[in-house]
RNA sequence: GUGGGUGUAGCUCAGGGGCAGAGCACUUGAUUGUGGUUCAAGUGGCCGGGGGUUCAAAUCCCCUCACCCACCCCA
């Protein structure tokens, strides 16, 4: 029996149709980061394993569960890009060059979740990092340009989330607050929350369920946590925003899953996603260097997850270029079909032809599906006089014009047609 | 990792112990060499896989796999 062979679970296979909306982000990505001077990377799809336990950090899900081992050795597919940037800066000594840097990546990241909407164990980011400055301006500078290439493929219907966590201290300060005040109330929390007070108590104001969320809200969490220079540098950030005129949720309750945050913490959220509803997100992380090479080197990064983009564009306008189809009346005409193919070809006229032996109506009727323009039809009587006939589809009209002329008249036809 | 749902034609799905179905799509026709609309005909199935009950299973039972959604988590 012939085994029948399907894509590998939480993977997917991107259609022309979405292989386009991902070559549109991508160039676009690629013109905005460009023109914010930033440098793309690429980085290997294998890192050692203990990069993301000291950097993402050892409690998280991310490190705990959904890591793809390579087998018998220390090595995992990356689950994200920011600690394996953070690696490439420090293996390069970039802190003794030129140590201030922004660096943009587009690449696969793995993980082994269950899938869902939205969520696959292979889908691709576009991520963004600046190292080596802690000014509000780069917070901002990163949010923004997250937004523009959201924007930049039509996508207008999303919503930004803001926070801010505050250094190391003030998470600290945080974290006790919060385990002090839930304390008595621990047994109407679930049971993960219940674990989560102890080992990550952060966590806890981001849990979703109903019951949890009501005592959350109790504590009417708000800046309060944070030192003067952090909210300083988070009420700074803010009036940038409102200066742009961009719209923002402040959440108090947001926090990200992954510990290296620090500071601003941000989120971009569709409604057309579903439980999945995070296009992009990111924040600043001040204290990863030092977890990883013990230097004290402040950054702001985002990434964005290109498959629940391409998810939440329920359609996308795709224009392409005038289409020629080349059609043979009668047998025995493919190698002038194919000479015919080639003069287009190289006068970069886009053009087909299916080279099956099919009736001219067939052919055309094929050339239609396809969404030709133009038909040319090779006929012998025609092309004893050096002619063929060209044929306009949307007009239904034809015309018998020499095969000397035909690049001429349409390039000519097509320039009016754009 | 945990729950719920769904697997029948290329696609969307109906059927629910006794001949394998519809719509769309596809192929071919409807006057010599001309597309879209229409009309006609046709191709296409291990009814996800394995086992069991039965004279008989796509249908009932058990197992398994895959997909979807949600929890969780994250982009």
């Amino acid at each position: 029996m012939k085994k029948k062979y399907s894509n590998v679970r939480g993977t997917i296979d991107f259609s022309p149709q979405q292989n386009f909306i991902y070559e549109s982000l991508r160039n676009e990505s690629i013109k905005l980061f460009g023109c914010y001077n930033y440098q793309q990377l690429i980085l290997p799809l294998l890192e050692e394993k203990s990069l993301f336990i000291k950097g993402v950090g050892q409690t998280t899900d991310i490190v705990q569960s959904q890591m793809m081992k390579i087998e018998g050795k220390d090595i995992v597919l990356r689950p994200e890009g920011t600690a394996q940037i953070v690696r490439y800066y420090l293996q390069n000594r970039l802190d003794k060059k030129n140590s201030f840097c922004k660096f943009f990546y587009i690449g696969p990241m793995f993980r082994g979740e269950r899938p869902q909407k939205g969520r696959l164990r292979q889908f691709n980011h576009v991520g963004a990092e600046i190292i080596g400055s802690n000014s509000f301006y780069l917070d901002a500078e990163v949010i923004l340009l997250a937004l523009k290439i959201v924007d930049s493929v039509g996508l207008t219907k999303k919503e930004l989330q803001i926070n801010s966590l505050g250094c190391e201290d003030d998470k600290k300060k945080l974290a006790k607050y919060i385990k002090e005040r839930l304390k008595k109330r621990k047994s109407r929390l679930c049971t993960n929350c219940q674990k989560r007070i102890e080992k990550n108590p952060l966590r806890v104001i981001d849990c979703k369920r109903p019951e949890c969320r009501k005592i959350v809200k109790s504590l009417k969490l708000n800046k309060n946590h944070l030192c003067p220079d952090c909210l300083n540098h988070f009420n700074n950030l803010l009036s940038i925003l409102d200066n742009l005129q961009i719209d923002y949720k402040y959440n108090p309750y947001l926090v990200r899953g992954l510990d290296y945050y620090t500071n601003t913490v941000f989120e971009i959220t569709s409604s057309q996603l579903g439980s999945q509803d995070a296009l992009g997100a990111g924040g600043r992380y001040n204290n990863l260097f030092n977890q990883l090479g013990g230097l004290d080197i402040p950054a702001v990064g985002f990434a964005l997850g290109v498959e629940r983009v391409i998810l939440a564009l329920d359609k996308i306008e795709v224009k392409p270029s005038p289409l020629v189809f080349v059609a043979r009346a009668g047998s025995g005409l493919e190698e002038k079909a194919f000479s015919v193919l080639t003069n287009l070809r190289n006068s970069n006229i886009v053009s087909a032809c299916d080279f099956r032996k099919k009736s001219l109506k067939a052919q055309l009727r094929y050339g239609q599906k396809i969404g030709s323009n133009f038909v040319i039809i090779l006929g012998e009587e025609e092309l004893k006089e050096k002619k063929v006939i060209l044929k306009d589809m949307e007009r239904s009209q034809q015309e018998t014009v020499e095969l000397g002329q035909l690049i001429t008249i349409l390039k000519e036809k097509i320039k009016k047609y754009a």
